[in-house]
DNA sequence: TTGTATGCGTTATCAT
DNA sequence: ATGATAACGCATACAA
């Protein structure tokens, strides 16, 4: 391990003061042409990297944002993270990324790290305790924060629209001619699947049909097999013929059950997913589903970002909102007579 | 945005030197239990959190790992960041991701932005481009490097077994009684792709079979479709009654084209997949496929660089290798008559 | 235009 | 056991 270049070893390289070797490399209007180009020469000659702590340290600023999520082995959360750290490298700034996996204590202390760390700002995804909401609002009076997925008011966001996508999907099922449809998401009782609700309802409101509450399993997270679920709601006297479905592993358990009983798809059963990803091409038939673009939903909350630093008080809190857009299968069909 | 609590706010409010207070936080030993708890209640009282910055210019180190990917959307890379992340966060350091997308420029951009960020270390995972490895190589004196998945000779590696594999799914097949067996991989001129083919090789030869070169389409990239190359497959005269492919675009695309001509799997074609998602498990039938716990993978790059932390010199370099298991879904079946 | 000196917040060394 | 002080590497205000 060898001790690294620094500005004096340049300075004396180039057989200028330190000072100048500074203003030369970050190209301040004062500086000789000449005395540019000897530091600019020394400095390649000793492959002269500046310390970005100590850069860092003096300016106040670290040109390095957080992330925060709560699974980034979710598909959703790595399209996310893509688009965040595409939109930083455009911008010079690197990308620190901490994982919560849904623990409120871990959240509070990467927020923490994020403090210490000295990041010029912080981008959380979803994080599912309104207290550590709480807390970073406090603090954002310290660090930038820009949110993705949790509409807080008076702070910079960017939300996913899923009411009217919900709307959507659900009357499109109703359009085919289904009256029962299963709608399965978790959160119920949180902003995410209170929405989802909403828009199924809006669909069949709009319809001039009485609202339905038999299909909506309870559910508790994302990552929990719909398997059980789906044998339950099949077991009813009057089973759904259609699913409306987060495209999870609640929904690959839920087509696992269904598969187990000998239905077809869409003979059997219509379905939609939420959300999509690559993989779910591997679907036979492929579905229908919801699609939002993840990797801008990332850029945008880095774009939100660069905004916020480069006019921190100035710049009023923006909402950023993506829409999902339905995108049709072979999963639905008219139901079953 | 408030000017930040330092050490001195500290000191001042509990009245002791800044040296004190460093030492009582630090837990150093030479400190008095009663000066140790004002200065604690002084740093809570004031909310204080230590500068990383500045404590890493003075320390030397930043408790920042850097990680280098080509693809974080890729369902196999997203794993092995959050395996990575994980113990990481074990550790109590912190993850600085960044992705080339497979280009050779900005992977040397990344690698100098590396040398100045002043990390502890720098996880690469799997490198394309030799030259850049060369650079790393080089610049390993300085920054403590683990590779995954290349295999190179004299640094800290993980490394994923490929040709064993391969051999166990194409022993799979020819077990069943296929003879005429697709492999559809990328890379087919490095590493990856020559030990899969050699794997290949390796079970014809050992069923006393003549080695079979046919079936093995050249693809360029895992996210390219696999939907042309299938269909090249199935147009020849003795078109394969089994199919090995990368389990990415290049399977969904495949299996698109399965379905488009009306064949079935397994009773027209019999499909493994190499590599396993979540999302796999909407494959209809659920698909057999090779295995590899990607999580530990990173884990094991993690543990690695810490080791290399705690004894910079004295640690000879190792070689970690994980293997993959044949899991058998429902996609393998005899080959048709 | 260029050199000099100071401070960013921390920890370690050297006194006491 | 504790206090004072220097140094980490850089950028800037000020002097020349």
């Amino acid at each position: 391990m060898v001790k690294s270049v620094s500005v004096l070893d340049v300075a004396r390289e180039a057989g200028v003061a330190a000072g100048s070797v500074s203003r030369a490399l970050n190209g301040s209007k004062h500086v000789s042409p000449a005395l540019r180009a000897r530091v600019t020469e020394a400095a390649r000659r000793l492959g002269y990297q500046p310390n970005a702590q100590a850069r860092g340290l003096r300016l106040g600023r670290s040109n390095i944002i957080g992330m925060l999520v709560n699974d980034m082995r979710h598909p959703m959360y790595a399209s996310i993270i893509a688009g965040v750290e595409h939109e930083l490298s455009l911008q010079g700034r690197m990308l620190l990324l901490a994982d919560a996996h849904g623990e409120a204590a871990r959240e509070q202390a990467i927020f923490d790290t994020f403090q210490r760390c000295a990041l010029d700002g912080a981008i959380i995804g979803a994080s599912y305790h309104p207290d550590v909401m709480q807390a970073a609002h406090y603090a954002g009076n310290r660090l930038p924060l820009v949110l993705i997925d949790r509409d807080v008011e008076g702070m910079d966001r960017v939300c996913l629209e899923r009411r009217n996508a919900l709307r959507v999907a659900t009357r499109h099922l109703l359009n085919l001619g289904h009256r029962r449809i299963a709608l399965i998401t978790p959160a119920l009782d949180r902003v995410p699947g209170g929405e989802r609700i909403a828009g199924y309802d809006d669909a069949y409101r709009q319809a001039g049909l009485p609202a339905e509450r038999r299909y909506i399993p309870r559910m508790n997270s994302p990552l929990q097999d719909g398997g059980e679920a789906m044998a339950t709601l099949l077991d009813l006297p009057e089973p759904p013929t259609a699913l409306v479905c987060l495209g999870t592993r609640l929904l690959s358990g839920a087509l696992r059950t269904v598969r187990k009983r000998g239905m077809q798809v869409p003979r059997d059963l219509s379905v939609v997913s939420i959300g999509s990803t690559d993989m779910m091409e591997f679907a036979n038939p492929p579905l229908t589903c919801l699609r939002v673009d993840l990797m801008s939903t990332g850029r945008a909350a880095a774009r939100l970002m660069l905004r916020r630093l480069e006019d921190p008080v100035g710049f009023v809190a923006e909402r950023i909102e993506l829409e999902s857009e339905l995108v049709v299968g072979e999963s639905c069909g008219p139901p079953p007579a």
